[in-house]
RNA sequence: GCCCGGGUGGCGGAACUGGUAGACGCGUCGGAUUCAAAAUCCGAUUCUGGUGACAGAGUGCGAGUUCGAGUCUCGCCCCGGGCACCA
């Protein structure tokens, strides 16, 4: 055996094993499955770090799970469409569909390189028309359920280059290419009907169980049900008398006493029909339409409004309230209208003090008292003041009385709401999974019917930037409608990616069937363990939950849920930051791999940090790993040079103490990998076990030798789905046929692990005065006894009484005196 | 602004259920090897005081609960993720 690691020959004469076995392929068996699924990556043409770590996770687990005797899926794919493809386009006159395909290509080069246990026979990409045709017919199925509709919703657009922007597009208001400011359009899209599903999605989040707790609460928050009151308000005012009453929904009517005015938001009908008569009003409406309305931005922006020459009646006072245009309620989000108790909500009060209006306080802060609302509002809940004959109830019975009253005069009802929007489906770009609708001038909006589907893109076009180029193409706008046999146009919008990515995790266990899904699914589904990105908690998770219950609803699953469980990665950073090519502080981990090979930044990625937690790159770092591994490699080869044994199945004296070394080495690791996913945990075990094999003095027929073969075995066993290369060769260097992802995963000796004697720490008052020695079934008199003879600790107790003594069993004695 | 995380030596991190703070790795310093260097190997390495045994301090800041708090509670500060058309 080379006594030096050659990691360049080992890699490439391992995976050319792998690949003369076939070796990942699977299908399904009598065994029991795991389905282990890594986010599949945009191909944007090189892989980066992030995707390194987040692969790497994915295949230790696959690998473990393999090693576990279980038939282990692991497929990789690409999301292939998407706004870098245009850009790109534009940027280099290359059609969006040859640069996707050209970057697929590299970066399957580099997953291969690393050594990553896909089977490739079910790779798919998202741009692919085998693909996106069952996404296109699943949408014809919800438009024949109605779960797709459309409606007018607002879209950035970019005046001078004639088309919309993306969020990312816009940057402080203007266009990023024309520098334009940007306007809201309102045009119409389709909307998927999330909504309809948010109590399930809300309600299954409890089947979770392994997913992280900050996961399923975002989602329990971004859905946001909330059950409130539905208030109408009569309108008074000069010009309107015959106005429909003004409907607010509020969460807090116990505070209802406390509304002073009223805000509506500027596209809110009763305010659209006065702005045509007052030029001021017009003006005020078209400044809080320019402004966006993204919620980050709604939430901080400076609070503004318009007096309306109307006023709206409390419903339980009479009195005449001021009604304002604001710019920070929008039309969209619930009835476009809000009662405003300044005292009791932030925004209220921000509004309230920079217009003078009043301010009074109706729920008593915890001491009974009215709150101090002249620096802020008080949220908090509690007793009713200043509300007349609500005064003194607590939240409920305000909320059901003042309901209940309401309710008996028709001016109200229970509601239950949610923070969560209907699903917009539609984008106005080329290159995306065309929506598979004609639209005719008789029968209005019709689905593509099944056999004409798929709809295929038209690839071989390149975007110039201005906008879509499908509107321009006569021969993919001009089809005859399906119903009426008319002329008519095809829709020109294309899916949001999200449509891709909400179900290729189901088409991975059936690639090739002749529908969306075949029985395969059933078998391979759900997937046990997901593996991305943190940035995807809400969005991508939401809508891949909505698609499984479509699905099902459809006949073709039978999970309500997709992911059994989910493991959030953090973020790879360099110098404190996130790794980004303006910042200069980019790591290309193709140089990595090849100065050191795939096992080493397979090493390092999983030892650098827990999965979870965000990763600070360190190239000294790699260096250890790298070192680590030369070690390792040389052990073993100093090992077979003395001669490989049989491993040991039993030892004494020294060699006892080696082997509950490795015993307890191999609890650990399998403990690590297996339930907590701490892979840098068990890769220190690891190291400290081959430290501790380093300081062997073995020799051939010595006891320590097969103690040493038996160590060697398992190191290289557990850590083989962590390095698999180096761990393949030294597999049968140690004396082995066949591949160590064969083999069995190691378990530990229970009576190996047994111990005479422990160490405990004896404390004084809870600080640390000696460690003492006792045999591992002392009782707790003997390890007091014990920790008292002990002469540090005779010298702090220094004669006082001892009032309490605390024995923790195998950990500390603590003397309280 | 709102929702969700995180903050421990010079650095990445460990401490899993309230029980030895700093495992493992990096870096640094000292030594061995070498003509010399690289590589490799051995040793030291939280800070302060002490030759030392040892003592004191210490987990973002401030309080609290407890025999005992990095871990639990309350209030702050800072950093990161998400906020619906980046993926």
């Amino acid at each position: 055996m080379d006594t030096s690691y050659r990691f360049d020959a080992i890699e490439s004469d391992v995976q050319a094993r792998w690949e003369a076995a076939d070796a990942f392929r699977v299908v399904a068996d009598d065994r029991e499955k795991f389905y282990c699924l890594s986010m599949f990556p945009y191909p944007s043409g090189k892989l980066h770090m992030g995707h390194v770590r987040n692969y790497t996770i994915g295949d230790v687990i696959s690998r473990y799970h393999r090693m576990c005797g279980r038939n282990v899926l692991q497929p990789m794919g690409w999301d292939a469409f998407g706004l870098p493809a245009e850009n790109a386009a534009i940027k280099n006159g290359v059609p969006p569909a040859k640069w996707t395909r050209e970057n697929i290509a590299a970066m399957r080069a580099q997953l291969k390189q690393l050594g990553f246990a896909y089977d490739w026979s079910r790779e798919i990409a998202t741009c692919d028309p085998s693909y996106y045709r069952w996404e296109q017919w699943l949408f014809t199925k919800l438009f024949e359920k109605g779960l797709v509709y459309r409606k007018e919703s607002v879209v950035n657009w970019d005046p001078v280059d004639q088309t919309v922007l993306a969020n990312e597009q816009v940057v402080e208001g203007r266009g990023w290419r024309s520098g334009a400011l940007v306007e809201q359009r309102a045009i119409p899209q389709w909307f998927a009907r999330i909504t309809d599903y948010a109590d399930e999605l809300l309600d299954d989040l409890d089947q979770l169980d392994g997913w992280p707790e900050a996961v399923k609460t975002m989602q329990a928050n971004w859905i946001g049900r909330s059950t409130g009151l539905e208030i109408d308000f009569a309108v008074a005012g000069q010009a309107s008398e015959s106005a429909e009453p003004l409907t607010v929904y509020t969460t807090r009517p116990d505070t209802l006493h406390g509304a002073t005015y009223m805000a509506l938001a500027a596209d809110h009908p009763l305010v659209a029909a006065r702005a045509a008569t007052d030029p001021a009003l017009a003006a005020f409406c078209e400044e809080c339409r320019t402004a966006g309305t993204a919620e980050a931005e709604l939430a901080t922006r400076e609070k503004k409004g318009y007096r309306l020459d109307i006023e709206a009646i409390h419903p339980l006072s009479g009195e005449a309230l001021p009604v304002f245009v604001a710019n920070f309620v929008l039309m969209g989000y619930g009835t476009g209208a809000v009662m405003s108790v300044p005292a009791h909500d932030q925004r209220d009060w921000e509004f309230a003090t920079a217009y003078d209006l009043p301010i009074i306080p109706v729920v008593a802060d915890v001491d009974g008292q009215a709150p101090d609302v002249s620096a802020a509002a008080a949220a908090e809940k509690g007793v009713l003041i200043n509300s007349g004959e609500d005064d003194g109830k607590d939240f409920g019975a305000a909320f059901a009385d003042i309901a209940d009253r309401l309710e008996a005069r028709g001016v109200a009802r229970r509601k239950t709401q949610y923070r969560l929007r209907d699903w917009g489906l539609s984008r106005q770009r080329y290159w995306g999974a065309p929506i598979p609708i004609i639209h005719c001038d008789d029968c209005g909006p019709v689905a593509v019917p099944e056999a004409d589907l798929p709809v295929e893109l038209p690839e071989d076009v390149t975007p110039e930037g201005a906008g879509s180029p499908l509107p321009d193409m006569p021969e993919f706008v001009n089809v005859d409608c399906p119903a009426c046999g008319q002329p008519a146009r095809r829709e020109t919008d294309t899916f949001d990616t999200f449509m891709e990515s909400s179900w290729y995790f189901a088409r991975f266990t059936c690639p090739d069937a002749g529908a969306m899904l075949d029985e395969r699914a059933d078998y391979w589904m759900a997937v046990d363990q997901y593996i991305g990105g943190i940035e995807h908690a809400i969005l991508h998770l939401l809508y891949a939950r909505f698609f499984q219950k479509l699905m099902r609803d459809v006949g073709l699953a039978t999970h309500d849920e997709p992911f059994k469980a989910l493991l959030t990665q953090g973020m790879v950073l360099k110098d404190g930051a996130k790794m980004s090519k303006s910042k200069g502080n980019t790591v290309d981990p193709q140089t990595l791999i090849e100065t050191y090979g795939a096992d080493t930044v397979r090493l390092f990625s999983m030892f650098a940090a827990p999965p979870d937690q965000s990763l600070e790159w360190s190239d000294a770092g790699v260096e250890g790993a790298n070192r680590f591994l030369n070690r390792l490699w040389k052990l073993v080869a100093v090992h077979v040079e003395a001669g490989i044994t049989a491993p040991a199945s039993h030892a004494e004296g020294e060699a006892a103490e080696l082997r509950r070394k490795v015993h307890e080495t191999i609890a650990k690791v399998g403990d690590d990998v297996g339930r907590r996913y701490t892979f840098n945990t068990a890769i220190a075990a690891i190291m400290e076990l081959v430290n501790a094999l380093g300081r062997v003095e073995a020799a051939p027929g010595n006891a320590l030798q097969a103690v040493r073969q038996e160590a060697l075995e398992a190191v290289v066993a557990m850590l083989a789905p962590i390095a698999p290369h180096i761990c393949d060769a030294l597999w049968r260097a140690l004396g082995h046929e066949g591949l160590v992802m064969d083999a069995a995963w190691p378990t530990a000796d229970e009576g190996a692990l047994v111990r005479d004697t422990l160490t405990l720490v004896v404390q004084v008052n809870g600080k640390v005065r000696a460690r003492i020695e006792v045999p591992a079934d002392a009782d707790r008199d003997t390890v007091a006894e014990t920790a008292l003879a002990d002469e540090n600790v005779i010298r702090h107790i220094d004669g006082q009484r001892i009032k309490k003594t605390i024995v923790v069993p195998g950990k500390l004695v603590n003397l309280v005196v």
